[in-house]
DNA sequence: GCCGTGTTATTTTTT
DNA sequence: ATAACACGGC
């Protein structure tokens, strides 16, 4: 197969500019993934380059996944017939920033005094080393929000600086507290031998400047690099990407600046201006034409971005369709607006214009997916939510993970407090306050604290007796499990732990722990595929890809649902047909953003974003009331609104700011049941089926309208009040 | 030390 | 509206 062929001009300028710096500046839909993947194949193909010699970012686990799929098969018998051999796949390193940086620090940490076995912080971890480290500088925790020291942390971190170097720059009071609990912070982490989000970035950065062998033998290796979202990273990164390719110079940017929506993360729109500063040579290719949306949808995007004041102009044009006008709609509040979302997807699906699947309603904050998922799920409408509560952030999840982190880690102080006392075991608060003066004053960890305990003759013991029976008690069902991890495979020390901690009767104990504990399940099957590893690999290997991954990573677009997401996850994806709830001042541009214009145009660009997801219809949605925190306020429509040329608009007689049309009712749809097969007779008792939700009995049942409105308590699920005739329930005897 | 109740902040987005 | 958190009684 011709690698080149079925490229536009501008693509195939990109795949063959293989040597020197590359700048490729790509609207939404210009196929900038299969750019990408189609250098990766033209360089080992046609280039001969051997694909170890290969790096390639990108912004997801399951960017890198897919492409990975493209360029190698999804496994060793794929039938569709991909660009190279599967036995290439592994070589090229293809993954996150933050993956790639954890593979680089377990290889070669060392050198910069970074132990193998560290394990990763996520933000809940984060968040409680904040707290401790709060208290730690001598401040008082209930003065001081620690998220807002998190990020001011984090945002340092970003910009490389150590806490020495932000407390000599720091001005006024704040950031001296800052400076203080950054420098605790820190040292906290190195005690517990754990690394955080931008420490794994750090850290390289720092193995590479300090190290010249092991940099040169990264340098040597990478003789070309090629980095997705280029527009979404930050400092760090860049500098990082500079020191890997330095010596060859093949380095490849992919980006946009209309779609940069992560600065609150530290990205770093500059990168490209420094990238072409730093790479003079750098050839710079445009790809404009768009492949994706119809003309409709895309002038509907330029007319929102060219609003923006910071931005270079550039020209997105199709051959598409015209395509049919998008449609803006205001309804009362946000029920209505789900509402609205759910019966036009009914409506489209029904007409055969749209699958489930094609469809996506998205977001600005994950609150507003509530009243989204309420409307579906009365309308027996199949959906997915993108992030929910998030599998790996919940709580008997991370109880789970935190023993086995403590098993290859045991310094991790965040997991023992953790734990310590998940099941209860009676250790409260003064005991842990004991333990941790007594570690203090012998100078060890709180951990290396117990081991001692436990080795102490009876009569010298600090504690009294019944404090000292549960920590040592503690101590030596650790060390059980750490001993017995040496020669269990991955599977078997999770049964181990839950056997040995209780786990599964401390959650079956709870009013939902059968939910729960199928969590923990879950987690399992999880672990079984790391189940053939060798120890440790595989245990180190399952902690870092649960911490690492992302709502997207497992979200699946085969599924016969509708997409419920943020705007930000929605990202690098796209729909036929988008729905954008909550196109309200106030939320869309969010209120935090109003004080600032840098801000303001983020917030547009997170509309462009949404919009340009779109393949064939846009709706953009807006509710006159919204219900926030309890209280209701009233929102005008989003000013971005104003942006869109009228004649875009199918249906725009809404929001010309008379409020007497914003009543409910403004618009109709068809609220009658359209199928009309025969419906069960349901009674308060009987066992009913549910496509979503599995089994459940019925609580209640009563007449609204000509329709049913039915309570059912699903197990597993919880209790949820659905439509008859929309639900699809079928009886069971 | 545990468990219940009342109080409070929380929500912008996340590798 | 909800969940984490603090406080007081057992």
């Amino acid at each position: 197969m011709d690698i080149l062929a079925e490229l536009n001009p501008a693509q195939k300028e990109a795949v063959e500019a293989i040597s020197g710096p590359v700048l490729i500046l790509a609207g939404p839909g210009s196929g900038k993934t299969r750019v990408i993947t189609q250098r990766i194949a033209y360089l080992i193909r046609v280039c001969g380059v051997s694909p170890y010699r290969i790096m390639a970012v990108t912004f997801t686990n399951k960017a890198a996944r897919e492409m990975g799929d493209r360029l190698f098969g999804k496994s060793e018998k794929d039938p569709a017939t991909p660009l190279l051999d599967w036995s290439k796949r592994g070589k090229v390193t293809l993954g996150t920033f933050h993956a790639i940086c954890a593979r680089i620090l377990r290889q070669d940490g060392r050198a910069i005094g970074v132990d193998r076995g560290f394990v990763i912080y996520d933000r809940e971890d984060q968040l409680s080393l904040v707290k401790r480290s709060i208290q730690g500088a001598g401040f008082d925790p209930k003065q001081y929000v620690p998220s807002a020291i998190l990020s001011a942390i984090s945002n340092a971190k970003s910009k490389m600086l150590a806490p020495s170097d932000y407390i000599e720059r720091g001005s006024g009071y704040f950031d001296e507290v800052v400076g203080r609990v950054y420098e605790q912070y820190q040292q906290l982490l190195e005690q517990s031998n754990a690394l955080d989000f931008d420490d794994l970035l750090l850290r390289v950065v720092q193995l590479f400047s300090t190290n010249a062998e092991v940099l040169t033998k990264y340098q040597n290796r990478y003789l070309h690099i090629m980095v997705d979202e280029f527009q979404d990273t930050n400092l760090v990164q860049y500098q990082l990407v500079k020191q890997i390719g330095d010596k060859y110079r093949n380095i490849c940017v992919v980006g946009d600046p209309d779609q940069s929506i992560y600065s609150w993360r530290s990205a770093d729109l500059r990168n490209i201006l420094s990238f072409e500063k730093d790479y003079p040579e750098a050839k710079v290719v445009l790809l404009e034409q768009n492949y994706r949306s119809t003309k409709t949808i895309l002038e509907t995007a330029s007319g929102i971005i060219s609003a923006n004041e910071q931005r270079k102009p550039k020209e997105l044009w199709t051959n598409n369709e015209p395509g049919e006008r998008i449609t803006v709609i205001g309804t009362y509040n946000e029920q209505e607006e789900a509402q609205f979302v759910v019966s036009e997807v009914e409506r489209l699906v029904e007409q055969g214009r749209a699958r489930l699947s094609d469809c996506a309603a998205m977001y600005r904050t994950n609150a507003q997916s509530r009243a989204l998922e309420e409307a579906f799920i009365r309308y027996g409408t199949p959906y997915r939510l993108v992030a929910g509560t998030r599998f790996y952030e919940r709580r008997e999840v991370k109880d789970i993970i935190a023993y086995l982190r403590l098993i290859q880690n045991p310094c991790d102080g965040v997991g023992l407090m953790r734990i310590i006392n998940t099941p209860q075991r009676g250790i409260g608060q003064s005991s842990l306050s004991q333990l941790a003066a007594w570690a203090r004053s012998r100078g060890v960890s709180q951990f290396e604290a117990l081991r001692l305990l436990a080795s102490i003759a009876e009569d010298e013991k600090p504690f009294d007796i019944r404090t000292t029976r549960v920590l040592v008690g503690f101590s030596d069902m650790t060390k059980e499990l750490i001993q017995r991890g040496q020669e269990l495979n991955l599977v078997e020390l999770f049964d181990l732990v839950i056997a040995r901690t209780g786990y599964k009767e401390y959650l079956l104990a709870m009013s939902d722990g059968e939910e729960r504990w199928e969590n923990v399940l879950e987690l399992g099957t999880v672990a079984r595929q790391y189940a053939d590893m060798g120890y440790g690999e595989g245990l180190a290997a399952f902690l870092e890809g649960v911490t690492l991954v992302s709502d997207v990573d497992g979200y699946d677009e085969t599924e016969g649902a509708v997409t419920l997401i943020t705007l930000h996850q929605a990202k690098g994806l796209e729909f036929p047909v988008v729905f954008i709830v909550g196109l309200e001042d106030g939320i869309l541009p969010h209120i935090r953003s109003f004080d600032d214009p840098a801000q303001m145009e983020e917030e547009r660009r997170l509309c462009y974003v949404g919009v340009t997801r779109a393949k064939k219809l846009v709706y953009l949605v807006y509710a006159f009331r919204r219900n926030m925190m309890g209280s209701s306020t009233a929102n005008s429509p989003s000013r971005f609104l104003q942006d869109i040329p009228r004649h875009l608009i199918s249906y725009d007689d809404q929001y010309r700011g008379e409020e007497s049309q914003l009543a409910t009712g403004a618009y109709s749809w068809d609220s009658t049941p359209t199928i009309s097969v025969d419906l069960p007779e349901l009674k308060a008792g009987d066992c009913v089926c549910h496509s979503q939700f599995g089994r459940g009995t019925v609580v209640s049942c009563h007449p609204v309208g000509d329709d049913s409105e039915v309570v059912v308590a699903f197990r597993g699920v919880g209790v949820k009040k659905l439509l008859l005739s929309f639900a699809h329930l079928e009886k069971v005897e």
